[in-house]
DNA sequence: CTGTTAGCGCATTCAG
DNA sequence: CTGAATGCGCTAACAG
């Protein structure tokens, strides 16, 4: 019955001329081991090369050595470095990840969910890619969960998502603090929270400069397209700003497609700035687009940290906790 | 010692008045099992809400249910298509993917098949960002490994990745069939595998229509600003042109505004063709920029199939399998 | 068709 | 400090 020849601790502790129990005690470094014979063990067990079954280690421990990672959408760029900074954040404790991508379909989800229970999971953590809140999965989950990035719309579950709050204030703060004083906000989606909230944040600063906003566009998009667009309908309509707050990078890429194109010089004549960081788009343009960067690998560091610690048992936050997003200054605000 | 008050097989037997052998017949759905009481014991699950635990039934089955994924860079374009491919692929056969980030660093890759083997994973894929071939991790694995993208450099490995060169040749038939013929090709790395056999294509599908290539550039990278700055040196050198075939989409777009720049209709007086077909890029430019697809969610399907027919017994194939790529023509070649 | 009996590989009492 | 015994939850023979 013997299914392969793989290495078993009884091989090792035959091997080292003990019981397995104290083989198993050895491996485990567990002080009520004599030295000598613990590295006995462990000198047999490195020459037949004696690797730790983790189903069956599992099985006794009662714990996997595993947390799930469920993402609805691996394709956006929000979720992606979330999830690295969680895989990199475990990898370190020895924790293995099991992705589900659930493709924004919650039938699917739910079947995720289910199967990742069925793995014994220690942990979940929910990403989204949206900071709108979700619908909880509920609280009947039989370990730890965090939602990271997209919150959950329950209370009693832990959420972490960045503070556009603030992050639209920072972006104000920073073209303020270099002098522009007509600026303009290009939004995404104006249903979106995050655009919603960036909104806050850039009023909040003006207001507190005593500076008026001088224009905020009525609909927008998260594309590119939408950015040129907009910005060339602004240069008609308010041909003296001198800053353009974009509520994403690529939003940022048109808006500097149509400042050149109406030849304004940036940032001598308009200053632009934008979200998410994302070095592909802001990088390579010319000049650079400063931008707001959202952390999200601290975000995903954090969530990994709260729920290792979760699992040893303290217990998760609760509500939501909102990280601060950072300004990276780049040629398009700073000459 | 009862860890947990988690519903296990003995309840649903207790509840559906079998043994636990019975129990566990009819929830797998064996033949061997009256149709009565099979529906009894599902039943009994049902309201039970009675979730397997996959450690114990791996356990016993010798099978984990699960594969690793190792990948050398998430961040990259190339290996997450493959990995949401293979995530959908095996879903559907109820197999969880455990996802590994070696971040390029040997040392922890080693590292990371180590776990995943202790995991018991019934196979391995391996996704790389490059074409060029790489180490093979050996043929003493326990489990089926399939190289993806990145071929291993041993032969009796199993690798799949595109056929560059026929990625190439189609790019060039492409123009050639609308009429271009004076065709240039802006390189990425010269020393990247991709870029050679790209090269390899062009030049095939040329020297069979007799058509010279007008121009390649001695050297290359993989970004916008080379696409840019060697289209310029291009226009310079080579003004007639009225093809460009680039390395990369990111590479086509800074030839687009190199072009645009110069004051070249494009696709009118300059057609302009890149790789990848990273909609990202291409979809939103001004015309869409055509491209050639490497076609990488089929190839992370068929690796997921190669390796699910291989954990069922059939052996893996042995040796590079290269798969076709295919153009995808929008406005920069077709009007 | 159903139940009994053995493990899967390891960790953990609890005596010695 | 060490080892024999027990169980984690489930599946796989093998008899009935």
């Amino acid at each position: 019955m013997r299914r392969s020849k793989a290495v078993t601790l009884v091989d090792v502790a035959r091997l080292a001329g003990v019981s397995v129990a104290t083989a198993s005690k050895a491996l485990n470094n567990r002080s009520e081991v004599r030295e000598a014979t613990k590295t006995r063990v462990h000198e047999a067990a490195r020459s037949l090369s004696f690797e730790h079954n983790a189903m069956a280690r599992s099985l006794s421990r009662g714990r996997s050595g595993t947390v799930g990672l469920l993402t609805s959408d691996l394709e956006g760029r929000f979720s992606l470095p979330i999830l690295m900074a969680a895989e990199d954040a475990f990898g370190a404790d020895e924790i293995s990840v099991l992705l589900s991508d659930a493709r924004g379909d919650a039938i699917r989800e739910q079947r995720h969910v289910r199967t990742l229970a069925a793995k014994q999971v220690d942990a979940l953590m929910v990403v989204g890619s949206l900071t709108d809140a979700r619908r909880s999965l509920g609280s009947a989950l039989p370990f730890p969960v965090a939602y990271v990035y997209t919150p959950s719309d329950d209370p009693a579950d832990f959420s972490l998502t960045p503070d556009n709050v603030q992050g639209g204030r920072i972006a104000a703060e920073h073209l303020l603090s270099t002098g522009r004083r007509r600026i303009a906000h290009v939004r995404g989606l104006p249903t979106a929270q995050a655009a919603r909230d960036r909104a806050l944040g850039i009023d909040a600063a003006l207001t507190a400069s005593g500076v008026p906003l001088a224009h905020r566009t009525d609909y927008g998009e998260w594309t590119e397209r939408w950015g040129r667009s907009a910005t060339l309908m602004l240069l008609d309509t308010h041909p003296d700003i001198d800053a353009v707050i974009c509520d994403s990078d690529q939003i940022a890429r048109g808006a500097l497609d149509a400042l050149h194109a109406r030849g304004r010089r940036v940032p001598t004549d308009v200053a632009l700035i934008g979200f998410d960081n994302w070095e592909l788009i802001t990088a390579d343009t010319n000049p650079p687009i400063s931008s707001v960067d959202m952390n999200l690998d601290l975000l995903g560091r954090r969530a990994s940290e709260l729920l290792f610690a979760a699992i040893d048992g303290s217990p998760l936050p609760t509500g939501v906790e909102r990280t601060d997003c950072r300004l990276v200054a780049r040629g398009t605000t700073i000459p």
